[in-house]
DNA sequence: AATGGGAATTGAATCGATTCAAAATTGGGC
DNA sequence: GCCCAATTTTGAATCGATTCAATTCCCATT
């Protein structure tokens, strides 16, 4: 038996003794095959060792891939550890096993390798996770020109697809909310500012600041603190990076200042989560020493000790819409922004008088 | 300007007067091409408004698709919303990024989901969660002829690659250390034993049991319990799910029988920290009138109130020897069954006497 | 026996690139 | 100027399928 590596439909058909056409109906459109040719065709098939059509070569022809590339410029294991990052796959899981479309993880470990795998990814469109790094995952996704829409990217710009929140506005929510309870003595944890880099920072960063996601948050809290008398300028604000050692590291500098606040303002759940944890440590009661108010609304932050007060946005149902923007493309590129709402727990009172 | 849809390899090479060979090193080995003509090809390409080559078409002639599949017969939603899953991911994902392969997720919401799914998927190979229904996701594997390695796969097989860990043992070392603490009575929270069953079994059904891996862990436990002098024949099983519903169902049902456990025998981490909850919503003090202990040692299980005691599993290990496999295929399959140890945490205590 | 029409099958073109042996060009040394 | 070797470029084959217009087959009618 001539075996060469693996059968191709070709040699099926030799052996069937009929025409490649009438194989490839037999393994995709079998009611076209008179059963007793299509009966010939398997046996064929099984005698050579064939497990039907190479996806490789379908694809070539038949253009779609059925699956739909998740970017992000951080590690592959992102997806799987960020809470928020778990949360809207969640969303886009569920869209995707509604509509029968694959998933490929596209991530970078280094910027090259980004580019590679975002030229190369075989997939009919791009969702792109945009909290940091959103410039380069859209041009690297304008160049394929496949269909593509971003998530979580924190600024307006109608020449690209965007499926989000008003940033500003949810910050708002989260600094009125502290303001209305009495609070006067803040502290910012923000995310990154840019690539990497984590520390102290201070309003002249936050105007410089590349990743839009955390400037448009800041912006909400300072317009509501700025108009309930606070000096804005004394405000620490440190640069996390969205995980436990900056946050440690922030709360450290900020608990080292002479002023110590009442409140802080996390720019992410998993950041508010990881401080509750390191205030309860150092005897910080939470909320009666410091209220802690988180952002983004991920399921955890329902079942810390105490439960987190945060700006819950519909996180499933912005995955869900993405996958639908990239299966059904608009000739024009799309904004929608979702409403987001206050969720008051635990995590927050009114400041010891 | 002829604007079809996207402008060819070939369109390129066209414009820019040089062959389609050129064109193809220009994008891949530039070194080989003059600057001079580079250039010329570069600003063929620019004009025309390419990109780049397709993956779609390279794919065809080069071979590898450069991602690995990971499939599972669950829906897609479960790699990131399970603890052990995404533990695992987290391995698998790190040995892809340093390799600088991507991931495909390969899931069912229906058995033909599943077929189709696998047989298209555009993957160099499967990792196989084996959990559940393992024998399809083999089965399919076997018929794409691509390598593939089963994970979490309870049964010895060796005409297939195995990475994963000695059940029988490991659930030994969990009833053996409840035994050593002086416990007598005892339940088990199993995980499914065919597809979707949840309820109460009994050791005939433990017998029968298709998936293996539960099937395994209750030898493992019973026996170690039987040559403790327990009478195994009136331990009561309860199939759940993994999740919360059938979980908290099998503790009603196991704490309304006359006889009360001091000890539940876990078959995940999962079920034992949502038993965790129930008991203590239930007023029942973990570890001193109940004490748990889990299986698998996802990272949850160390914080956990009590922390968990549990057989721990090196789960990322598992995941990236499992890309190592599939990224170095061996001609012949291998098994490699790794170390699990007890972790001995806060769920546990001798009963109350 | 001739006819018509629906069902089944064929054959060749096509998808978009890579590859590599062979041909063409370049440049250095004498 | 000429020759040879090294460097560039070309051209055609190839990867493995799908597609669809054209053809053949089959059978029921007249």
């Amino acid at each position: 038996m001539g075996e060469g590596k693996g059968a191709r439909l070709s040699d099926v058909a030799k052996a069937a003794g009929v025409s490649q056409g009438t194989v490839s109906n037999v393994f995709n459109r079998p009611q076209l095959v008179r059963a007793e040719v299509r009966e010939q065709v398997r046996m064929a098939a099984e005698r050579l060792g064939y497990g039907g059509p190479d996806p490789k070569g379908r694809l070539l022809r038949a253009g779609k891939v059925n699956a739909i590339g998740v970017a992000t410029s951080e590690p592959l294991g992102y997806f799987f550890e960020d809470p928020f990052a778990r949360t809207l796959m969640q969303g886009i899981t569920e869209a995707c096993d509604a509509n029968g479309t694959g998933i490929s993880l596209v991530s970078a470990i280094s910027e090259e390798a980004l580019a590679w795998n975002m030229h190369n990814a075989l997939v009919d469109g791009f969702i792109l996770f945009c909290l940091v790094g959103a410039d380069k995952l859209i041009a690297h996704s304008r160049e394929r020109k496949l269909p593509f829409v971003a998530l979580a990217f924190g600024e307006t710009d109608d020449s690209i697809s965007i499926i989000g929140i008003d940033n500003v506005a949810g910050a708002r929510l989260a600094a009125r909310h502290l303001v209305d309870l009495g609070h006067r003595r803040f502290a910012v944890l923000a995310l990154e500012f840019e690539d990497g880099r984590a520390g102290p920072a201070d309003l002249a960063d936050v105007e410089a600041a590349i990743y839009p996601a955390p400037r448009e948050r800041l912006r909400g809290y300072f317009e509501v603190l700025a108009n309930a008398g606070v000096d804005v300028a004394t405000v620490p604000i440190y640069n996390t990076l969205n995980e436990p050692e900056t946050v440690a590291a922030g709360l450290e500098h900020i608990f080292s200042l002479k002023e110590k606040p009442t409140a802080i303002l996390a720019q992410s759940d998993r950041i508010a989560l990881e401080a509750m944890t390191w205030l309860r440590r150092r005897g910080y009661a939470v909320p009666r020493d410091v209220s802690v108010v988180g952002f983004d609304g991920v399921p955890e932050a329902a079942l810390s000790e105490p439960p987190l007060t945060t700006i819950s946005q519909p996180i499933t149902e912005l995955g869900r819409r993405a996958v639908n923007a990239i299966l059904n493309p608009q000739a024009k590129p799309v904004q929608e922004y979702l409403e987001i709402e206050l969720s008051v727990r635990g995590s927050t009172a009114a400041p010891r008088s």
